[in-house]
Formats: C-alpha cells, sequence, structure tokens
DNA sequence: AAGTAAACATGACAAAAATCACAAAAACAA
DNA sequence: TTGTTTTTGTGATTTTTGTCATGTTTACTT
C-alpha cells in the first residue's frame, strides 16, 4: 500500500461521469475531495475485512477488487467484483451494519476513500444522488436473486459457462477475444461456487470442445455462442 | 381476489409506525393513502409476475407473500417472503428494471397497492424516508449476500436446518413451539434449494433424531440448539 | 360423498460433484 | 539462480444429491 503523490481530485475524475457521482454539482465534487484519500494497492491488500465496522466506502479509481464472503474452513465466496468507478463499502454505511464481505484486490488498484459523513451528507441535500444510490442497490439485490437462482438450480458446468460470459461482459475481450482478467483457477471455484478440481477438468473440457482456449490464466473465447448454450441460457 | 369493503387508511394502520413508513408526517400518510388500492388475496393468488412492469409497489397488511424466481423447466426459487408491514416490488421500481420475482400469496392476504409516483415523491421530499428505503436495499442485499455463501458452500442438510431456524425467526413459533407457517415439502425445497424428496427424506431424518416433531405441514420445533448445530452456523 | 388432483413418502438407481492423493509446472522470494 | 511455495493438472474413489418409479395419503372440486 503506497501513497499517491497526486491524489486525483473528484472534480477531475473522468470516471465520475459514469459514476454514481454523475449527478453532482460542481461545488459538492469539490466538497467530496476534500477529506478524500486516496491510495496504491497492490494484488493481495485488503481494503477491509468481513466484520469490521466501516467508517466511510471506497470508490475505485483503477485496477480491480473483488468482494469476498468467508464461509467453511475459510473457503471464499466471491460476491462481486468492483473496477474502475465503482463503489464498495457502501451497503454496510447505509444499513449501518458491519462490513458482510471483505474487499481484496486482484489487479493492481488505486481506491479513493470516502468519509460515510460525506455519503449522507450527500444523500440529504441531494434528490438524485440518493436515487441514483438506491437504483444502485436495487440492481445489485436484481443481480444477488438471479445468482441464488442460478446457483440453486444449475449444474456446476452450466454455472462456469455463465460465469465465463459474466465475466466478459464486466472486464471485456481485447482484439485476440482473450479476456481482460486474469483469475486462478480456484478464483473461478470461488464465484462458481465449487470445487477448484471441478472448474480445472471443466476448462479443459471446454477447451478440447474448442469453446476456449487456455494460456495460463488466460482465457481466449473461441465460441461464446456454445458458451451462452452451455449456461443453459433463458428467459 | 376480493374487494375490501373498509380500505385500510395509512394514517390509522398500526403497521406503518414499524416499517419503512415509520418517518412520514401526518399529511404524508394521508397523501398516501389516496389512489391507494387495497385487496384481499386468497393463497396461490399472484400479484404480479416475474418480467411484468410494475407501477407501484405493495404493502403487505395482513397474510404472507412469496417471492419466487422461476429457473428451469419452472422449478421455483424462493428469494424471500413479506408479511405483515413488509413492502415489495419496490427494487423493480426504484431500478426502473421489470420484475425480478412473482409475487404469489401463501397464507391469505390484504395487500395495499401504492403507485410508483407516491414512492418517488416521498424520495424526493423525505430525506428520512429515502434513508429507510435505502437501508431496506442495502439489509436485502446483506441477507442475499449470505444466503449465496450457504448455497454454494453448505450441504442440503446444513441448509435445511438453517432455513427452519430462519424461518422460526421470521415467523415464530406458538405455546407449542409448532412454527407459524405452513409450507408445502416442495415450497421448503424452494428455499432450500433441492429436489422435494431430499427434503422429505431430511424432514423425517430430523424427526426420527427427535429435533423436530411433524404433523401434516405443522414443524414442531423440539430442539433448537441441535438444529443450530446442524445447520454448521459460525461467526 | 365421490372422484380427481396434489402432496407425501420410500426404495432403487444414476449422476454430479467433492475429496484425496500425488505429480508437474509455474510463480515467487532469497 | 536456486530453493520454496503456490498453482495447475489428473486419476481413483466416495459422498452427496437428484431422478425415476410407485404407492399412499391428504386436500380439493363438483
Amino acid at each position: 500500500m503506497k501513497y499517491i503523490q497526486t491524489i486525483p481530485t473528484c472534480e477531475t475524475c473522468d470516471l465520475q461521469k459514469f459514476s454514481v457521482f454523475k449527478h453532482l454539482t460542481k461545488i459538492e465534487l469539490a466538497n467530496l475531495s476534500i477529506d478524500k484519500g486516496c491510495n496504491f494497492f497492490k494484488r493481495g491488500n485488503v481494503l477491509y475485512n468481513e466484520g469490521n465496522r466501516i467508517n466511510g466506502f471506497y470508490c475505485v479509481n483503477q485496477g480491480v477488487v473483488k468482494l469476498v464472503k468467508t464461509g467453511i474452513e475459510g473457503r471464499e465466496q466471491i460476491i462481486r467484483f468492483a473496477q474502475k468507478g465503482d463503489i464498495i463499502g457502501y451497503r454496510s454505511i447505509l444499513s449501518k451494519e458491519l462490513a458482510c464481505t471483505t474487499a481484496k484486490v486482484i489487479d493492481d488498484a488505486v481506491v479513493c476513500f470516502i468519509p460515510a459523513s460525506k455519503l449522507f451528507g450527500l444523500v440529504q441535500n441531494n434528490n438524485s444522488f440518493a436515487m441514483e444510490l438506491m437504483k444502485l442497490a436495487c440492481k445489485e439485490l436484481g443481480e444477488a436473486n438471479k445468482f441464488i437462482l442460478d446457483i440453486a438450480q444449475k449444474t456446476v458446468r452450466e454455472r462456469l459457462a455463465e460465469v465465463l460470459m459474466l465475466l466478459r461482459e464486466t472486464f471485456g475481450l481485447d482484439e485476440d477475444h482473450v479476456l481482460q482478467i486474469l483469475l486462478t483457477r480456484e478464483e473461478l471455484a470461488n464465484i462458481v461456487g465449487t470445487a477448484t478440481e471441478s472448474v480445472i477438468r471443466l476448462l479443459s473440457e471446454f477447451k478440447s470442445d474448442k469453446i476456449i482456449a487456455l494460456n495460463g490464466r488466460k482465457i481466449q473465447f473461441l465460441n461464446e455462442n456454445t458458451l451462452i448454450r452451455l449456461s443453459n441460457f433463458y428467459e
């Protein structure tokens, strides 16, 4: 964890245009920058731990953070990812509960920290912001509900196929159709909710079926339609 | 579905004291009652279907409603229950998405319907209400995340034990320790995320272990500590 | 009250997935 | 670079869970 020399100000941060902060006035943005902390975190760094009381929320400026819950015998379940423009920790502030996840950096990141008071201030004074925040929470809730259905009803193969497509949507592919996020097999297993060995086996199966190509942690998408079909996509 | 003669007004509704509406002024409550619909629904009635665009939200005055997502081959997954004082449908209004669940009555219910415009009006003009609503969404999100972990990592037996304890918390027991909600084995399976046969087998197992007693759909709790232990409860 | 449909129960079996054991490869640190 | 740790990969085995078949009981309908 390294202190950043030039703290990106919220006013000049181009991420705010697309984020939950998009309806803030110049003054509100300037005010947001005051008291704001900003740090650089390497892969493996933890922003906060499950069960912590956090007194602010985090805005990811660069890199990728995974939010995980720790279960039986320390086994992690990845709940979601946060990348540039995403905010994390706001749930536990708003519901006045302890953090329900651990936030761990998986791709070297620059993350800003904003005290809870600022969040409450904005909610009080800017209705559009309150609405945006609510929309965000409700969207996440919808996604969580969808995931509950999937994990309850789909096979591991279907879920892995679906997770690959979700990762594709979230992180995109480069010009060679290579997924723009590197995850260990264990991390993949911790999203899908299965054993690491199962992911390894299924990935090689997808590979021999020419659906994907593998090169270390790089996953190249060769046949997305089949992947969608394998995920038992409906609706 | 029967029209109620005497529509309960929001001002006189004693549920509002404990609900998300607790910070509304008398005037706001009176205003909420205008345009409000209120109906009686029998078990099996559907308030709205997954995929519907709903233009209002529902407040449960009496009875129990289950929120389900429909998955593979029509198999239902119960996401949550709503009972007296709970509101449903607000998620899809706030996130401006289609309903992500179907709301089905499982215990004869009186349910009020409030147009979306009223909700937006309150969010705009009453910051405490906006905060309450946010808190609610964030609390639900936390519960959903917890459930994802459970379903991903626990065995069916552990999940059933946990679900029984959750139902106990939500609906309570009578003086004979009988759970105050009647669910079919299939509905239990649709909460736990397993096959109906598995629930039947595990319930009889719990019964022969003297953890519960069964009488039709009535479940009597004989040994809650063992149930908690079986649920692999930690933290 | 009789007939029909739904829910409950149980056994046998099959499928899916976890676990264990171990080896090879890759990543990391000194 | 070398040694160490982590990650990846594979086979064998066991456990868990789902599916299918069938019979019984209970609830609902007319």
